[in-house]
RNA sequence: GGGAGUGUAGCGAAGUCUGGCUAAACGCGACGGACUGUAACUCCGUUCCUUCGGGUUCGUAGGUUCGAAUCCUACCGCUCCCA
């Protein structure tokens, strides 16, 4: 079976520099499972590793779509999936580095993802209704589906219908499994939040704010990458709306939430995950995948 | 020294006139959680203490009252204005 490291943890916890380090060390390359570092044109705000760091080492799904596109995790699986076996094709280990959680656990999933055929078109047109009403409607067409969802949260009562309206069907090709080694790096939460708020402050010093006015003129919030924390904290300040300094402490406020978010995921979504001492990650991983491989 | 205002849970802030329905709205922060096709998304819960029976609170100390964050007195702190 393939082998597969997997670095997982919360933003800002080191993950890139730690699969760095493993792929040099055990001759690897790095698929990133990242759902903004996809993006070309997102650099400094998503934390993406240099042009440099990727000479040292091959970098895949990073810089895969325009910032105007739209990603999702089948897409990433079938990538994924490609660059994997692209990868061991070739004599060497696949490191997943990452923190979307989302993308790590139907990697690692063993059952395919289903398919439901829906276009953007009746998204948007699902994106009109109020709550109360679309939910009228899921009850109506699959009541067990309509007591399974969440029924304050909207992005997932629509997807509810979706998969009421037009049925899941089985993937096409059944995917390979891996045999996984699962780590997420740990720090104590107030390390954790000191390395955000500093991380923020060398972005701007970066030129972030060149990159949220690009990503603002090409939509915004409007668009997938407008979602991005590091940008969509900028765009009331770059219209004349905030200072800078209370748009660069809703950006670490923000991504510390999401660090919580991260955390809560992978505590209780990613089965079998090992958690890694941040300050020691290298060593402690370095040992794991000696007596692993 | 004189005048005006103010002190409420981690923070901000209602409630005070018209005492009981107030362990005290709301916001923020913090913490916990959900999440199989937007996931850096979207959504939910907890937040004085508790052995879950209760207990102790609204600057402090008294007082009025069956009952006080709310009324009265004194004191302390903070802010602003005049000196």
């Amino acid at each position: 079976m393939t082998k597969l490291v997997v670095i997982a943890g919360p933003t800002a916890s080191g993950k890139s520099d730690l699969a760095i380090a493993m792929a040099q060390k055990f001759n690897g390359e790095i698929i990133s499972a990242d759902a903004m570092q996809i993006y070309r044109e997102l650099d400094i705000g998503t934390a993406k590793v240099t042009a440099d760091e990727q000479t040292l080492v091959p970098h895949h799904l990073i810089d895969i779509i325009d910032m105007t596109d739209q990603f999702s995790v089948a897409d990433f699986i079938t990538r994924a999936d490609e660059a994997i076996a692209d990868i061991v094709s070739r004599g060497k280990l696949p490191i997943i580095a990452g923190g979307t959680g989302f993308y790590v656990k139907a990697l690692l999933g063993e059952q395919p993802l289903d398919f439901v055929a829906s276009d953007a078109q009746e998204v948007s047109d699902l994106k009109q209704r109020e709550l109360p009403d679309l939910m009228i409607e899921l009850q109506t067409l699959d009541s067990t589906l309509a007591n399974k969802v969440d029924q304050h949260n909207k992005q997932r009562v629509i997807r509810a219908i979706q998969i009421a309206r037009h049925g899941v069907h089985e993937a096409k090709q059944v995917r390979p499994k891996y045999d996984t080694l699962v780590v997420g790096i740990d720090w104590p939460r107030d390390i954790l939040y000191e390395r955000i708020n500093s991380r923020a402050q060398i972005m701007i010093a970066a030129g972030l704010l060149t990159e949220a006015q690009c990503i603002l003129d090409a939509g915004g919030g409007n668009i997938q990458a407008g979602k991005a924390i590091g940008y969509k904290e900028f765009f009331p300040y770059l219209r004349g709306d905030t200072t800078l300094d209370e748009a660069i402490a809703q950006m670490q406020q923000d991504s510390r939430r999401y660090a919580k978010r991260q955390l809560t995921y992978l505590r209780h979504q990613i089965p079998g995950l090992i958690w890694l001492d941040g300050a020691q990650s290298q060593a402690e991983l370095a040992a794991r995948i000696e007596s692993w491989v």
